[in-house]
DNA sequence: TTAATATATGAGCATGGGTTCATCTATTCA
DNA sequence: TGAATAGATGAACCCATGCTCATATATTAA
């Protein structure tokens, strides 16, 4: 209450979303447990890896995406054949190949006309799995 | 090719994107390897399964909301230290816990004014640890 | 009761993102 | 060479979403 409270009008250009930058004042909030904030605080992940660490969750944030990378657990595959198991368009799967590609999360290999998409490593596979446990483990409890 | 093809112009009523139903039909793809696809079609998760899964990484996809669950797996906070320990505003916190409490990765209690937020089970930290894994192993093979 | 305080919430804004559609590229085959 | 085919991609549409701002609610204190 006692700091600066007149700041908030003071607005920096407008970044893309996920290039946002930690905000760097606090006007309108008092810290309520200083001890216990000063030690948590700390801890908690710097902003630049919280932007990181959200990009790959946001790749697995889309149902397309996951069937896609619950089929390729199972084998190397071409963008047709994603395309006819899911009942996606070419044009659809395309374009998340692309954003799979680009989060490193798929690899693949151009054999003539046909894209061969696999998973990158067992990393994905990993996250997938625990997100599956999570599911299970929050309807085992629901009420 | 033989399949339908002049369904695309039906289009149907448009649904909220979190809650769209799988496209029932296809009609611009040839599936490449049928027996493949045959085969994986069955291990794909299900389309329902895949809209439940994409909410909990959606979740975890927003770098500020990370970092509220880091700081979180450290113990039990109010609002009002979250929002001065991220330089976030008590309002954007108090939405961010809103998201967080409706998807269940957090539980809080109420004393007094003070609400007090914990996780609510160490499943989201298992998540949380396992992506920063995933960040870990990306790093370190980048060209 | 009145003032102060901790949190919640609705509206509105600006941006992000997944799909379709049209089109382009590259490869194979006749 | 020309047609067919697998895939990639840019534009546009429409919905999702995180923030701010203003305000409401609830609890404590004077």
């Amino acid at each position: 209450m006692s700091m600066g409270s007149s700041i908030h009008s003071s607005k920096r250009a407008p970044l893309p979303r996920h290039q946002r930058q930690e905000p760097e004042y606090v006007c309108d909030v008092e810290c309520i447990h200083p001890d216990l904030v000063a030690k948590l605080e700390k801890n908690a992940i710097d902003w630049e890896t919280a932007v990181e660490l959200s990009q790959i969750f946001r790749v697995m944030a889309d149902p397309s995406r996951l069937r896609i990378i619950s089929l390729l657990g199972e084998g190397e595959l071409c963008v047709c054949d994603i395309a006819s198991a899911l009942n996606m368009t070419q044009s659809a799967v395309s374009h998340q190949m692309r954003v799979l590609r680009t989060s490193r999360l798929v690899r693949y290999r151009r054999e003539g006309r046909v894209a061969w998409y696999a998973l990158d490593d067992d990393h994905v596979l990993k996250l997938f799995t625990q997100g599956l446990d999570h599911l299970q483990h929050t309807s085992d409890e629901e009420d």
